[in-house]
DNA sequence: CGCTGTGATGTTATTTCGTTACAGAGACCG
DNA sequence: CGGTCTCTGTAACGAAATAACATCACAGCG
């Protein structure tokens, strides 16, 4: 830890977190400038000339700026997304709206649906770590153009 | 369609639907004796004295079983589990819990959780095709063994 | 200074997961 | 008969993720 500044030469760092190192902050800068979610492989492409070149590399950084919460991984489509909302998320468990149409992605949390998953799981014995919630469909700009 | 009885000479075929064509019989019944999550090549490992040879055999007869809802897909894991309850994944969104210690998957069915997010869709214009519900943790055994 | 522990990095190769492309066999329908 | 549809078989490929191993930077300490 205890990395300095973190800054990409190409501007795309920004406030989130200072404590990046350099390959955490060229990962999320890519991820937050992007309208969609990105691939691993995705990713990489986009950093090769930052002297990124092996998969392996930006898989670490995904890892730890998960962990942190400042991106997510979208588990039906092997592809990550900067979180929108770094307050929110740590105060639970979150959702995302994954249009198909667009490829957008909207974070949302439900604190009822939160508490009906805690219950079952207290009802259960079943001991959750991680809650993942996931929908597939069509946004409200999609929907309304293609009907 | 219209494959007739679909027994494998094994005896893993059942009851469940009579007009799964050979192949998706013998996925299905391999699923069905499983007591944990099998990735596709799992399953065609199990399926190769069956004659089956070719990953994309295998894919097709789970698209085919996840479609009808015989199985489902478990995106976190990459690996399919056979329908504990046909009857009630009818009726609405299911929910997976996977003990990440015994690798056993519980099924289960939120109403409460399925009309929240229905009422989230309808707030922000989002039309949902399919929702995803996964739990990682750990199942009542192990939790108390690990304690 | 040298030594040591720890965490981030870099590189190669490999494994695991999933799909594209193409062709054949059988049922059903006109 | 030809046309279409679904299921099937095979080979090759592409995408996603990890294993294994070596290196580098730095902080603490004697």
């Amino acid at each position: 830890m205890a990395q300095s500044k973190a800054h990409s030469h190409k501007g795309h760092a920004h406030v989130w977190a200072d404590d990046l190192t350099p390959n955490q902050a060229l990962v999320l800068g890519i991820l937050a400038h992007a309208d969609a979610p990105l691939s691993a492989y995705d990713i990489l492409d986009r950093l090769r000339d930052d002297g990124l070149r092996a998969p392996l590399q930006v898989y670490r950084a995904l890892e730890k700026l998960t962990e942190r919460g400042l991106a997510h991984r979208l588990e039906s489509l092997n592809a990550f997304v900067c979180c929108a909302d770094t307050r929110r998320h740590a105060t639970g468990i979150l959702g995302f709206a994954i249009c198909e149409a667009c490829g957008r992605v909207e974070e949302f949390a439900e604190p009822q649906v939160e508490s009906r998953l805690r219950a079952w799981g207290k009802a259960s014995g079943f001991v959750s770590s991680r809650t993942m919630i996931e929908l597939r469909g069509l946004c409200r700009q999609c929907a309304s153009r293609s009907s």
